[in-house]
DNA sequence: TTACAGTTTGACCAAATGGTCAGAAACAGG
DNA sequence: CCTGTTTCTGACCATTTGGTCAAACTGTAA
């Protein structure tokens, strides 16, 4: 959109009540399943309101995303070449865990996404994202190589880290349906379960 | 809905062309995203003659997920309590992933109802396979209790494995924006690493 | 107070969508 | 060939939905 920061305070407010209640309209029922309606009774503004602020339904969309993609992509970002391999992987997962818990939204936002087929999303993933799981991907690589870490793809280590741990905040329902927690007790164990797999898979022999 | 198998040879065929093009359609796009005429089309059918044969569209999506529930259970009950303990599971997580292989289209239609909050199939969740992952957890908390495997959490081991698989479905564009894979070339290598990772943090010190 | 940019909305529109219905075809058995 | 049943469809309807627009309202700075 408009790349110059928000000039009036009212619009920077409603730009991001917008943002706010986008996210949890999309999250819950995706893109199509979504009404310009439900986000502005959601944001408390009339729908030609929103439509001031934003161009389109789409351009929310857009907007929203892409904001999220930075949030999103920082725990693996965080993975330090010169950390102890183990317990670098062992605190990525930890962390994205803690996202699971913390930013389900978000999460099912992408999920939502991606399992239509990411139509609006598909160039960031085969661009910024690709090339950051690559790049992560060669420093696993080099710790399999120096004996570091068990000797697995770690491609397919990266996918099984975020499978697992945003199946917390995307099959939530299902996940609750099943255990019947207390709040959030479940993540506890959740936590403890990962890092003891985890820990046990990569630890090299 | 007639519980009485279908009689006519043509209702048989068009029902089950219908109940294809609905998995093709609610698969891709969600319930909310998909729209009788996409169904119709696809179906080969006028969109009244649809609603000849269905009540209506969610009539259409709960016959799907019905219809489809068992089939994606079975590997789960398949798990053997007299067999050996690691291969069992290993053979567990390796049926899951070859049937989001074959059955990407069922995966997805899965993931695109629970990720929007199941409203359509929470009952069976807190069901069916509510018992059955009971059932399940408490043969390998057996094994768990006789040292056949390592002591991690059974609940959140099945978690793991649904999550770890149905990845390679649900979010097959993600993976496929990533590693640009020949074909199917990448889940030989996905099948392998799970493989070497299930057994790794399976097998007992 | 005035003037003007920024903000808000009721009323409206065209398209899409789930669903209905009367009647037309197609089919089957006698 | 006749007759009743099953199958199919064009036309139609009410509602929802994304989006437009002219006009009204508000804040603010000179």
């Amino acid at each position: 959109m408009n790349q110059l920061r928000a000039q009036t305070r009212i619009q920077r407010k409603n730009t991001t009540a917008i943002l706010n209640a986008a996210l949890v309209v999309f999250s819950q029922h995706g893109f199509r399943g979504s009404t310009l309606d439900q986000i502005a009774k959601a944001a408390g503004l009339s729908k030609p309101n929103l439509l001031y602020y934003f161009p389109s339904k789409e351009a929310i969309h857009r907007e929203l995303l892409s904001g999220q993609m930075e949030i999103w992509l920082a725990p693996l970002r965080r993975i330090d070449a010169n950390g102890e391999p183990v317990d670098e992987i062992v605190a990525y997962v930890l962390r994205k865990l803690e996202m699971a818990r913390e930013l389900p939204r978000e999460s099912r936002l992408f999920a939502n996404e991606i399992v239509q087929g990411a139509p609006r999303i598909l160039d960031q993933i085969e661009g910024e994202l690709r090339d950051l799981v690559i790049d992560k991907a060669a420093v696993i690589q080099g710790w399999i190589d120096g004996g570091k870490i068990a000797a697995l793809d770690p491609y397919h280590l990266i996918f099984s880290v975020w499978a697992t741990t945003q199946h917390y905040a995307d099959f939530d329902v299902q996940v609750r349906g099943i255990l019947r927690p207390d709040g959030d007790a479940h993540f506890a164990n959740a936590a403890k379960f990962l890092q003891q797999f985890y820990r046990r898979a990569l630890t090299p022999d």
